[in-house]
DNA sequence: TCTTGACATGTAACGCGTTTCAACATTTAG
DNA sequence: CTAAATGTTGAAACGCGTTACATGTCAAGA
């Protein structure tokens, strides 16, 4: 493996020149630039990259942190990847698994500046905790949080969700399940209000029983219709449900149709992201632009990196309506 | 920010000692370990890891290289996150959406010692391409291919399909459908032998209008039905078709249910990997134990880095019957 | 012709751990 | 009690670019 100074070595010039080269700087003359490149092309040479990221003191590398990668995350992980690279980013990820500790190691690697910067799509510490660790590089989440040392890219969940409500009580439905995700999370809070507000406008019927939190999962939303056929009284049962996302919303159709309950005429169900999934079973689902919420992540952690990132596109919600309302 | 040398300076120990603290070394007594411990609590220090990585030559980085992260790779992906971070192996993702040039980056990087080893998942460079990076260091694909430089974990497909074909055969289907995934992989080839061999064994009907490659999407799997159905003959279209993988199955399975096309009285549907969607829509599927292939992947970069890997593991495919079958 | 500024290039320190080799101290075996 | 073995610690070089500052050169403006 050749390094600089070799390449300094046999052009005759001195590292700092050859450094220029590499820099693209303008104050090399086109002779010894052409003379020094033959010269890296003759050895094959590369710079080493983490000599690079040593003494300019950042590695491009930016973490995303998560419990896991699921369906719903794939929009936002792909476009994150791809716009981080057109900047010269890359991606490293972090899983969790919902251990604490694992996610800590997230952190403490942008402590040791492994990483520039990070992204947090869920984040199973305290808040406070991922807080204390701004003082170390910028943090961007995916979900809202209050904490004002983390910015957020997610979107005001109170006005996607009322257009979910809105939707099925125009429709006629009066006994509404939600299957909120994460009972912590400020996404889910901005729903409970916007049920709550809806509920109130419309004097909606009220299902207490019928509201549920950390519902994220296809089989969750499987047993959440055992559950509703197990009472008898189909009065009592909900006659619509809104599901945190379309995973949830896919294992409610699914097993719906499977136990002869008709969708939409007996339950109306609204999904949440429209991703791929809701296309394909034919889920009513409320498009949720998570691929733009990624690259107004990526550009807000640049731009308090100090480049010039675009500046934020205003995003909003719209419903798309299908065959489950 | 503090640095080594300073909790050097501070404990009145050499850099060598402070170092050897912080590796763990043996050789290094009590009193002074604790007081160099204490100092560096005292300062909030951590070491640099880039300095570290600059120093030891080795990033504990590994890039995953794909086109672009789906729902099939999903498990292959977090898999393969866990895996590597058990071992103290940070994961970088790297899409190429099908550009070469952007791939190129990924393997330029392993060149430029930012990660230490890579796994590919779909690979759009030359394989010859690729196998000249194995040089600077290891490489495993997903895929399987024959370049004996780059070591595979991909099962043999050969196999896999004869299951699903079997299965098909046995319940009287006669004119079946190959979607195919990328036409020039190995996997594939493997596959269309199978049904070569199988055709031969059972002396199907020739249909190669309904043979297929580059077929990995819903949509596209969707198109086919749309293409079946323009067919008005009913005994000149396929009455069961094997997917490239769950997505596919899916695409056709939905789109068979609006068109009024009974699944499987008139088509049988079987898809590969038996992924959670296969078993929401019911769809039968091929299990690939793809996470195990991951983790056989990690163990075996891990093997060429030097490490201490588990053995590899012997993984085999079988049939999950659902209701398209 | 002298000054000023733009440009080309070099020197040396810096970013930060790791590691080899040597030196010295302390046991332990004989 | 000595030689050999073991343990503790340090000096200095190494891994590899980057960059602030200094120096030298040459052309344009005064």
């Amino acid at each position: 493996m050749s390094n600089l100074e070799q390449i300094a070595k046999l052009s005759g010039f001195s590292k700092a020149t050859v450094s220029r080269v590499l820099n693209q700087s303008r104050h090399v003359s086109q002779p010894t630039r052409d003379k020094i490149l033959a010269i890296m092309e003759e050895l094959d040479y590369v710079p080493n990259g983490n000599a690079i990221s040593l003494s300019k003191g950042q590695t491009l590398q930016i973490g995303l942190v998560t419990e896991g990668i699921n369906e719903v995350m794939l929009p936002f992980l792909n476009s994150f990847v791809e716009t981080a690279s057109q900047y010269g980013y890359q991606t490293i990820i972090y899983t969790s698994s919902g251990d604490p500790k694992k996610e800590l190691q997230a952190f403490e690697d942008m402590r040791r500046k492994r990483v520039d910067a990070l992204v947090i799509s869920t984040c199973v510490n305290d808040l406070a905790l991922l807080g204390s660790y701004s003082k170390y590089g910028p943090i961007v989440s995916w979900q809202r949080m209050e904490n004002p040392q983390i910015a957020s890219v997610a979107m005001n969940q109170y006005d996607g969700y009322t257009l979910g409500l809105e939707h099925v009580i125009g429709r006629g439905h009066t006994r509404i399940a939600n299957a909120y995700g994460r009972p912590s999370s400020i996404n889910t809070s901005g729903r409970m209000k916007a049920y709550e507000d809806a509920a109130r406008r419309h004097r909606l019927a009220e299902l207490p029983q019928w509201s549920r939190t950390g519902i994220h999962s296809i089989r969750q939303g499987e047993e959440l219709v055992k559950e509703m056929l197990a009472v008898k009284d189909p009065l009592q049962r909900p006659d619509a449900v809104l599901c945190a996302n379309d995973l949830v919303a896919a294992g409610i159709v699914s097993e719906a149709r499977r136990q002869q309950l008709r969708v939409p005429e007996n339950l109306a169900v609204v999904g949440f992201d429209n991703t791929e999934l809701a296309h394909t079973l034919g889920i009513t689902s409320i498009y949720n632009p998570i691929a733009d919420q990624a690259k107004n992540a990526f550009h807000l952690l640049l731009g308090k990196l100090g480049g010039a990132g675009e500046p934020q596109q205003k995003l909003q919600y719209f419903l798309v309506e299908r065959a489950t309302t």
